[in-house]
DNA sequence: CATGAATGAGTTTTCATTCAT
DNA sequence: GATGAATGAAAACTCATTCAT
């Protein structure tokens, strides 16, 4: 008895091969067979599993949301067990997000997509805001733990959140020896553990 | 005599027609005919004075760029000599950035749009790259008048762009009335007014 | 269990209804619909079935070309079974060839056709010219059995391809009472029986 | 007073710029503007001098077929003063046709374009069908003087042209070393005059 | 379930032709 | 007469979607 039915798997199948090709091109242009043949199935597959093109969008971003989101949420209940001192956790999980988000080429140049995607689509605009929201009361919630005024530390989290998306979009049109895109997020880790600890 | 030729006129008006219709759906999904009805001019002309729906593109992407860099440098210039005392200076800049760039809805929406495009056209990338070298060597050389280490200001300018850009993202995305995007920004305004001053 | 594939034979198919089009509209004034209307097929199966339109063309000039070159060898191969003697075998050719090629209107205008595109487009050319090559070593072939002078065996070869071929070209435009081109082709038939045998 | 109007220099002017289109594409795939561009007018200019592009081609094939008989006309005249001996006369003539007209490369490109034009164009097949009965007539008269058979003179002389086109067909796809055109002719002038002289 | 042939709407582009200036 | 802007029909091609087998 599998956990995954076989359903879900060839599901899954699909959605990993569209994150291959956005990696090299955008949804728009990214065609059914393109996905089909990156997935190693035949096209018409696709319809079978979804209902379209955009109901394969769809199923994506919640895919590349929980993805992320369950990264995110495993490594906080991860790391505070393994690091029971606070200053420690908090730059520890920085150090985490800025490897494993921030700076990750892949996820910036998906990111950047479903942003643009998400300009035309109020369902995917939805999913996305629902993402920084959890994302962002998670940031709060650690906050509060150092700042006592909540409105200050929910201010605080919200500007993290933009200056980290802002760098891993910086960080994808400036590729370019002149930034060093690890050493401003040092220093910006090393402000904040300044200020708070 | 007119200042600019027919010609670059009706270049413009099909530029500014292209404008209008990112504002609501991408380019990608934008056809010619779009493009030609916003303009109020027939399809045909946009191959008179375009050689291809790319070249278009290219010159929307220049035609763009160049309005905010004019934008930008023209309040520099005036605003210098308007406040000569230079925390007033920053603070009005800041103030100006904010309203005219970073919260202007449209401006948001384009530039998500053109990151985008950027991400799989090296053409575009190349140009909002020089873009923002240019953008990040003005505030460079605004801050190294109060901070001594070149380094570090430079470090800083990136940073105060990458956050700017975030906020300019998120303020579209999680359009609520939970965030006060402009709150935030007064904030971080604050902080580095009383830092530098 | 079909010897030609649904594929194979779905081409042959397009290929047949390009070549009706061409004995009345040139393969420039041919769209893809008219191909498709004469298929008997939705205009998208072409491009299912070929790359574009200048991939049908090509594949079509392989068609005519390898069907006439058959028509020819099978031939060939028949009649020097069936006539012995060899003056009976080059006039019963002649005869045949005069009657299965150079006079048929069809293949005269399909042939004009291709001369004209092979003047502006090098692969097609490059079929061609390997078509006549094969074509004049077949014909030498079989004077060399007559003429001693191997050199003199090749000129008459290609002298006569091309007396064949100006016929066949006068013959579509000339068509008149006042040119009766059997007869023509039946005196030229009748020197060159007189003068090798 | 210019023997030729201005109105006539521009036509000819315009004429001329086809013909070195025709030298490197097709009639269907050069544009009006490309004739414009190559005879220096504006493409409007066009329209005003001609009907429309199918005028300038009728046109066109008048120009170019006057061009050729003028041509073989005023040499047959010219040499028949020159060469009073008629074997010498036939000589030269055949001299001066392989050398001006069978193995000129444009002439010859030029023509397979006309010759297709021809099989869908009634209009252009009536003139170039004229030009061929005027051609024929011509090598007729000529042949009479040293046949008395006139219908096989009439006979010889199609046959002359058909295998003079042919060559000049040949020669544009197969050019290759392997086949030396001017011999194949030589060879066939020596016959024909060591056969009727 | 899987396959791949078929459909047809929609896209970019070309270009002969017209016409106001 | 000359210019070049404008028109609109038609072309090649793409592709999401459907569906018979």
């Amino acid at each position: 008895m599998p956990r995954i039915s076989v359903k879900e798997q060839r599901r899954l199948q699909i959605l990993e091969a569209l994150n291959d090709c956005l990696l090299t091109t955008s949804f728009s242009k990214t065609s059914i067979k393109d996905i089909a043949r990156k997935a190693n199935v035949n096209h018409g597959v696709l319809h079978y599993y979804f209902k379209s093109k955009d109901d394969i969008l769809l199923n994506y971003i919640d895919f590349i949301i929980e993805k992320y989101l369950t990264i995110f949420s495993k490594w906080i209940t991860a790391a505070s067990k393994k690091y029971p001192d606070q200053k420690v956790f908090v730059e520890e999980s920085l150090k985490f997000i800025n490897k494993k988000v921030t700076l990750d080429r892949n996820i910036s140049i998906i990111f950047i997509e479903i942003w643009e995607i998400s300009l035309y689509n109020n369902r995917v605009r939805q999913k996305l805001k629902q993402m920084y929201k959890i994302w962002e009361q998670t940031v709060t919630d650690e906050f509060t733990k150092v700042i006592k005024d909540k409105k200050e530390a929910k201010r605080l989290s919200i500007a993290m959140i933009a200056f980290f998306e802002g760098i891993s979009l910086l960080s994808i049109i400036c590729k370019d020896k002149e930034y060093d895109w690890k050493d401003i997020l040092d220093n910006f880790n090393r402000l904040v553990l300044k200020t708070f600890f």
